[in-house]
DNA sequence: ACCACATATAGAGATTTGTCAATATGTTTT
DNA sequence: AAAACATATTGACAAATCTCTATATGTGGT
């Protein structure tokens, strides 16, 4: 656990918004397009885009460019330093 | 998981402050009281407070007083419940 | 009852964040 | 090359959040 605060509160940025909540639950499902999360959410297309770059920037979610499309899903190895976070705090270190 | 997508994010903005990092991190040794706290962050009073409202509300930290003192600590049960929705999110479940 | 101390609340200012409309970039198809 | 489409960026505004000073509340000691 070397992580200074700022980093680990950037972590965590995925999860304290209502709308970025209601992404990982779609995206719990698997793999989605932009175009899809954006039918989902009772947001604009760029409001999407600024989200998508929160999660990215969190590590939380992976993005991968095919053609015109933008595919996200959830990071494994994302969830699992933030998981190790929580765990640390446990004492379980 | 019956978490709706606010409450939710209520209880991980326990981790996505900068300051709200660093006092989970003195916790981690155990409990302590808002003075002590208080003198480890090169914050006010007031928002030092303002802190542990934000966390207490989270579920993340108890709140025990103790005469004139508050004393605060990492709660299990809390740390359980978000460690419960990353998993939930990895498909574990 | 009064004073000293620890913490909470109220109110205000500054910063950050979420949101949108407008526009730019990049990709595919015709 | 142009048109159509998906996504990103810019700039502006509103709402939420962080921070402070001032003050209130509550507790223990004199």
């Amino acid at each position: 656990m070397e992580l200074n605060p700022k980093k680990t509160a950037v972590i965590f940025k995925a999860f304290c918004d209502e709308s970025r909540i209601i992404i990982l639950q779609i995206l719990k499902d698997g793999e989605k397009c932009a175009c899809r999360l954006l039918e989902a959410l009772n947001i604009t297309q760029p409001t999407l885009s600024h989200h998508m770059k929160t999660l990215l920037d969190s590590g939380i979610v992976n993005g991968r460019k095919e053609g015109k499309w933008m595919y996200y899903s959830i990071s494994e190895e994302g969830l699992k330093k933030a998981q190790e976070y929580l765990d640390y705090l446990k004492g379980e270190v």
